[in-house]
DNA sequence: TGTACATCAGTGAACGCGCGTTCACTGATGTAC
DNA sequence: TGTACATCAGTGAACGCGCGTTCACTGATGTAC
């Protein structure tokens, strides 16, 4: 019994990796159960031992990414130091933006929210509060009041995710780049300040 | 003959505002042929007579979102003298993220720009590119140098299109209103400097 | 320990549906004589 | 000016396809005695 559940929620785990990377890379309506099943090993009748339905999954994948990301974080704000510059730096680097299927789902898709099924849409907005929250409290450690470390976090998260939405919609163009870069400074200055 | 290519022009003028407000409110994935032309009161079948097929419609549909967004833009930049954080105060409004056909497309797309089909992926980065140098141009102006307009142009856009789409994520959280306001301040003091 | 039974993750065929696109057609309008 | 013809925007039925979901089933695994 305990070997079997333990399989299922390994199975399990694997179909929301394979969500997650999918919605990162083609949004809500990019993916269909099928294909993901496929992608997971499974055929597709199988996903409803998993999943109530695709709404369900959509929120659990949403929740993924959104730890995903939060791990990322809490790399950068509460081990060592405390360097929020040089998270500033890694969400706005190069090699993030030509990551596809890894990362925070803000920019990818912060523009699709108000259009996602509600539960996928709350566990959203969770995030993005989650994310705001944890730069506010580094901020708040470095001194700030309380008020303006709440504005400069949702200010500077703002600006980074639409930095990235921006240099990925440019592509290959040496704009995305200097958007990256443009924000990256910006960023560092009003932290600096 | 000239009253009939008249005549054309204006459906296919109906058609395409139909579209951008589609796009806007449903994404790239949440417009249908049969439903668009339902909506411009016609049927699915004349749509070919308008468009080669739907990538077509969707690239002009893009193109006429920019068109709309540009004229805000030149209000604001080129007539009159050419008030920025009016700009910025507009873009930014709490009425503005209410609206949900109308406006810049950027925070509703950027963050799909990336699959879009290739016709309407480069006419959405001329847009944004265009975007940019209108503010650019309004900063040198104001007596910027030209280099560093460009990076505060690419940062104040980045703030803009991604506060607005944190905002509209947050939806009717009193969290969309903090942002769209923490976002004016950080934007306003950056001019100002 | 060995056997009979229950559970349930996963299979694969089938469903109804909306999609983009095609096509034979209709009928109003513009042109030629 | 009046008539015959050509054009072409728009109609509506039809197509093949992929979608989300259902369901009868299989077969490996865990439990009871």
């Amino acid at each position: 019994m305990a070997d079997k559940s333990a399989h299922k929620a390994r199975v399990r785990d694997r179909i929301l990796d394979e969500a997650a990377a999918a919605l990162r890379s083609g949004g809500t309506d990019g993916l269909s159960v099928a294909n993901l099943m496929k992608r997971a090993g499974l055929t597709h009748g199988g996903f409803y031992a998993h999943f109530e339905n695709r709404d369900d999954l959509v929120a659990h994948a949403v929740d993924r990414m959104f730890k995903d990301s939060a791990g990322m974080l809490h790399r950068f704000l509460e081990e060592g130091e405390g360097d929020l510059g040089a998270l500033v730096d890694y969400y706005l680097a190069e090699t993030t933006m030509r990551r596809v299927d890894r990362g925070c789902p803000l920019p990818w898709l912060a523009g699709e929210a108000p259009r996602m099924p509600a539960a996928a849409r709350a566990r959203f907005q969770a995030g993005i509060a989650a994310m705001e929250e944890a730069i506010a409290k580094a901020l708040i450690r470095q001194g700030r009041a309380e008020g303006e470390a709440a504005r400069l976090s949702a200010s500077v998260v703002a600006e980074m995710v639409g930095a990235m939405a921006l240099a990925r919609a440019y592509g290959d163009d040496p704009h995305a780049v200097a958007t990256l870069e443009a924000a990256r400074d910006a960023i560092r200055r009003r932290l600096a300040s």
